[in-house]
Order: structure tokens, then C-alpha cells, then sequence
DNA sequence: TAACGTTACGAAAGCGTTTTCTTAAAAGGT
DNA sequence: ACCTTTTAAGAAAACGCTTTCGTAACGTTA
């Protein structure tokens, strides 16, 4: 059995209270006594149980983090950003992976209220009302990243995604394209679906060019959904020159499946993606794209959220910049 | 203030050991007090609090897992098998990046041993001494995942690396390949390191093929490590027809610095990859690899783990299946 | 030397549970 | 109708800490 604070008093001919000034280093006690507690408590090898202290300070320096997926490179470079920044803070994180339709997200909710943890990070998926209500119930510090609540006032960070998707879609205007296709996510996500479409028709009428409704496409983001919607895409071949796509995984199942039809990017065709995931970098030819900040987006999630849970109150939300990172896969054409 | 089990008792007019006793449903209390008791859990929205719980039963129904990065693939799907199997078996899983060198496994494990979790997954590194004597000390059981260590007895589950690496390069050989090379993992890695490189060069002298150690390079699994290895080898590009890659990230740098170089794969070489990460399907071509079953091992590792928490012995290791997933990267040419 | 601060420390309450004892009441047996 | 067993419930200790309060012992100061 582990040492307790009153194994460590007992063997040092202490009372327990000394022992605790000792280890948070209190005033109270004189020097002698001091080195021979901590003479003590390194042979008996005693730590301080955390439980017992979580249970008197009500703070147990841990956060909960809801992601909808862990394996995505999306979800792993926030997580990424998180976890660091979470640690030089002195946080631990329990990550909670909710499934892609958030269907587990109260399961786990409830048990990070059990555990107690002292705030909670809730990504890309949108504040449903029982999930808000659970958390008000549970009275946590809530932060939104990657995403946002219309309904409720709940601190967020994220980028705009309409503007990004306007620049994105900007960025192959001014490279020459006129006729461009769009790979989106889904028509009823209101996060990161429907802005980044209302940003890409935003850039067309701002320019002058005309929705052609053949050549926009909807999936869910994964590489898979890529695939599908290139594959709709592919008989209307010569409607486009350019492909705006909602996610760089989408954009590597786009081109993978072109590359299938023998079409070269960019050359038969330019893409554009969106995130910025390290799969950006490995592509062949290196995807141009448009980044989000994922880490420091999951940086700046933890500081406020540490804010949040030292100093009551609620706080601002962030709006992160957006990048374009030019690479291989946009071709500067002739405007027709 | 969230309400205690007190203040259930208070409101429903019972002792506290009753409400307790309802919570946990063990006998002893009455139909009718057991609903009124529910009526004012319900209203007053009472949970019990995980820490107190905890601290009488010395369990937190919590893992600790150690991973040296959380961005890569590999960790990812690890990962993603960890704590899929965790929450099944109600457990929450702290995660803890100890950077690629494992420079902050000794921070984390203090933290983890003062949160008391009641079990840690040290994947991918080495089982230096130093975590050993602390985690014996902590008294906490441990498993390595795709790991393993020769001086410790600890339970572990991995594939075995010099068979995979054996078969990969059969497999290269069967395809009429005779000079092969290998852009490795780093020499004084002695888990995932040299066993490959062992399997390599142990296929090639089975089937009566010399070592060119011109065309035997090394780096450290990532991806750029894998761009720069390429470059190394791209001076003696007609020394080879075939290169095993001990990762699928470095295999992915290989390629681009390849397609760099305007060299096809698999038409000017084929390449064997490592790990069948998801970036494996999303290569372009898909890159044919060899398949470490990473989910799998993610449960396996929890399995196991959790069977060590609940009967203290220590438990048997696992060796788990690979196997060679044939995509596009390997060419079937004629032997010479 | 009396009055007063300090300093160094211990005793005990409390954090929110579970669990072991008790005990009073209800039920059962003859 | 009386004794025994069962059932329903409460009191209190325990888990491992922190923290408040109290108090001896030791200077200081006037």
C-alpha cells in the first residue's frame, strides 16, 4: 500500500498538519523539521493523493475534450494543440471521441461531471440543446472550438469560415478560373457546411461569375465522401476548371479518384482544399489549401478556457486568421 | 453549488447510508422510499461526485496513455482503438504527448500516479529504466503497446516487426525484385528500428540476394525523414527496382521526393510501405503496405489492461497478426 | 517582570462518498 | 402470545488530504 500523509507524520514524528504545510509549502514549521519531513517522505516515496485533494479544492486540473472523431488528421492536430498546451498549464485531458454524429456526447458528459472535471472543450459539432443544458446542469466552463452556437452565448474559437471560403474561392478567381466546381460538406451543417458554401457563392456574385448548380456537390469531409463526389463531378468534366473543396481529406479522395480517370492535377483541373492537415503536405502534388490555425487554435481554446475556470465569468470568443497556402495544385490559367 | 448526497437525504428525508444504498442499488430500503428517494435525485439533479467515490474504493475507473506524438497516423488510430475500448469498458482515458523523444514520460507519470489512474498504456517507446522504477513504485499496472522491453518483464502487445519486415520483403522478392532497398528506421531504435531492418536483410540472404549497403538508408519514420532519405538513395536509382520503407510516412516522403524527380511509382520503382495508416489508402497511388493491426491492438492493449486492474497478476503478452495489403505501389516485373 | 507578539506545531473538522455496525420494527414460527 | 429471524433504516467511521483554530514556548518591549 502506498504511504499516506499520516505514514509520512507518524515516521517523522510530525503531526499530519506539518507534513501538508510541508509539501504546499506553507509557513509554519522551522527549518530542521522541514528536512527531516523531506528526508522522510523521499525514502517512504509518498505522493500526495490527488483525489483527496480534488475532493477538498473542488478542482481536479483536468479537462474534458469532445472530439466527433479522433483519427482524422483535422481532430488530431487540434487535439495536438490541446493536449500541449493543456500540460504546460498543468491540465490533464480526457479525450472523448463522440462518434462522427456526436451520438455518445451525453454518455460522456455525464462522466466527465462525475469525474469532475474543471472545464470542457466541445469541437467541431454543434451545441445541441441537451448538451447545453447538461453542461449548465453540470455548471462547467464550456468553450466551443472548431465550431459555434447560434442559440446559446457560449464562448468559441474558430476561424470564418464564409470568409475563408470567399478567399479560397477568390484565390482561383484571381488565378484565372471562371467556371468553378465546389466539393461541400453537407447542406444541414450549419458550421462549417453552409458558410463555407455561402462564402464560395459570395465570391462568385462578388465577381461577376454565375452559380452553375451541376458542379457543386455535397459530402461529409472524409476522404471517402471525396471520392463519391468527384465521381459526380467527372461527367460534368468540361463545366470547370477549378474545385473548391470543404476539406483537404475530401480534396485527396477528389484527386485520387481523377487520378483513377487518368486527370492530372492541376493540370486538367485545379483544387483548392480547406484545414491545412498534415496530409496537405504529403499530397502529390502538395495541396494548396486554406489554413486553419489548428493548434494554436486548440492553444488559445485552453487559455480561455483556464480563464473561464479561475476567474468565474465568461469570456470573448476568438475568431482565428485564415491562410491560403499556395502549393502545387492550383494553376495560374488565362482568364477565357 | 451542485447538490451532495446529503442534501438528498435531507429533502427526502432519509439518512444518507439510504440514499446511498439506492444509488449503487444494494439492498435494504423499502419500494416506496426507494421512488421518493429517485423523485428527489431527479429533481434536484444529483450525481455523485467521482472523486469521493474514488477515493474510498481507490479506483477511478481511469488509464493513463502515454504516446510519444498524437499527430501522426499511427498514434492516431492507436489512439482511436484505446479509447473506443476504454469507454466500452467505462473507462475515461487520459491521453499525455510525450514529445517524439519521450522527454516528459517522467511529468506525466507523476501526474498520472498523483490522479491515481488505475492503469497506464506506454505505447511505442522504450521502457527506459527510469519509468520502470517509477511506475513500480507507483504500484500502477502497465502494458506496453507496440512496444516491447527485453530487460522488464511487462506485458505487451505488438506485431512482431522482424516477421512483418521479413514478409514485406519476401513479398517484393516474389514480385520478381532482386535489388531491393530499404529506407529504415533509426539504427539505435531497437523496437521498430532494427527488427525491420533484421527482417530485411534476413529475407534477402534467404533467398540468396546480396546487401548493397549503398541503398540502405535511415530515418526516423516521419515524413520528411523520408523525403530526405529518398534523396539519399535517388543517386543510386539504378541499384534498385524496389524499396521497402519502414513507415507509411516516410514511404509518402519517398514518393514526393520522387515525383519531384519526375520518377513514377510504381513504373520507374515499387515501394512496400509500413503500418497501413489511413494516408496508406489516400496515397495516390495507394501505397501498398504492410498492416499492423492498430485499432485492434488498441483494444487488445485495453483488454489486457483491464484484466490486470481487476485480478492483480500480471498477464500474458500478444503478439498480433500483420499482413500485406496489396494496393498500387508494387510492380510485378519479370526476374532479371 | 508583566503584557504582548511571534513562531512552531498539533487537534479536529470537513470535503462527498461507502460501508460496517447497530437498532427498531415487522414478519414468521410454534 | 412469545421468541426468533428478517427487513428497513440510521449513526458513525473511514478514505487521504487541507485548513481553521488553539496553544505552548519563546522572544520583545516598556
Amino acid at each position: 500500500m502506498k504511504p499516506t500523509i499520516k505514514d509520512v507524520a507518524i515516521h517523522a514524528n510530525v503531526s499530519i498538519s506539518t507534513v501538508s504545510r510541508i509539501i504546499n509549502n506553507q509557513p509554519g514549521y522551522s527549518e530542521a523539521t522541514k528536512e527531516k519531513v523531506e528526508k522522510v517522505i523521499k525514502e517512504m516515496g509518498f505522493h500526495p493523493n490527488g483525489l483527496a485533494r480534488g475532493l477538498i479544492h473542488k478542482k481536479t486540473h483536468t479537462i474534458g475534450v469532445l472530439l466527433p472523431n479522433i483519427i482524422s488528421s483535422f481532430s488530431s492536430k487540434l487535439l495536438n494543440g490541446i493536449e500541449e498546451s493543456a500540460h504546460e498549464n498543468h491540465f490533464s485531458t480526457i479525450v472523448c471521441n463522440t462518434g462522427p454524429l456526436g451520438n455518445r456526447t451525453l454518455e460522456y458528459l455525464k462522466v466527465l461531471g462525475e469525474k469532475k472535471v474543471d472545464g470542457i472543450i466541445l469541437t467541431s459539432s454543434p451545441l445541441k440543446e441537451e448538451y447545453y443544458k447538461e453542461i449548465k446542469a453540470l455548471d462547467i466552463p464550456l468553450i466551443l472550438l472548431s465550431s459555434m452556437s447560434y442559440r446559446y452565448s457560449v464562448p468559441y474559437v474558430k476561424v470564418d469560415d464564409k470568409q475563408a471560403a470567399y478567399h479560397a474561392t477568390r484565390y482561383l478567381i484571381q488565378n484565372g478560373h471562371t467556371k468553378i466546381a465546389m466539393i461541400s460538406g453537407s447542406q444541414d451543417d450549419e458550421l462549417a457546411g453552409m458558410p463555407r458554401y455561402e462564402g464560395f457563392i459570395k465570391a462568385l456574385g462578388d465577381h461577376g461569375l454565375s452559380v452553375n448548380e451541376n458542379i457543386i456537390v455535397y459530402g461529409d469531409f472524409g476522404f471517402q465522401s471525396g471520392r463519391t463526389s468527384m465521381e459526380q463531378l467527372l461527367p460534368f468534366r468540361d463545366e470547370f476548371t477549378a474545385i473548391f473543396v470543404a476539406s483537404d481529406d475530401m480534396a485527396m479522395g477528389a484527386i485520387s479518384v481523377a487520378s483513377e480517370h487518368s486527370l492530372k492535377v492541376p493540370d486538367d483541373f485545379s483544387v483548392i482544399g480547406y484545414d491545412n492537415t498534415h496530409i496537405a503536405e504529403m499530397a502529390i502534388p502538395p495541396l494548396t489549401t486554406v489554413a486553419q490555425p489548428l493548434r494554436e487554435m486548440g492553444q488559445v481554446a485552453i487559455a480561455k478556457l483556464i480563464e473561464m475556470i479561475n476567474n468565474q465569468e465568461t469570456i470573448a470568443s476568438a475568431i482565428m486568421a485564415h491562410e491560403i497556402i499556395e502549393r502545387k495544385t492550383v494553376k495560374k490559367i488565362k482568364s477565357t
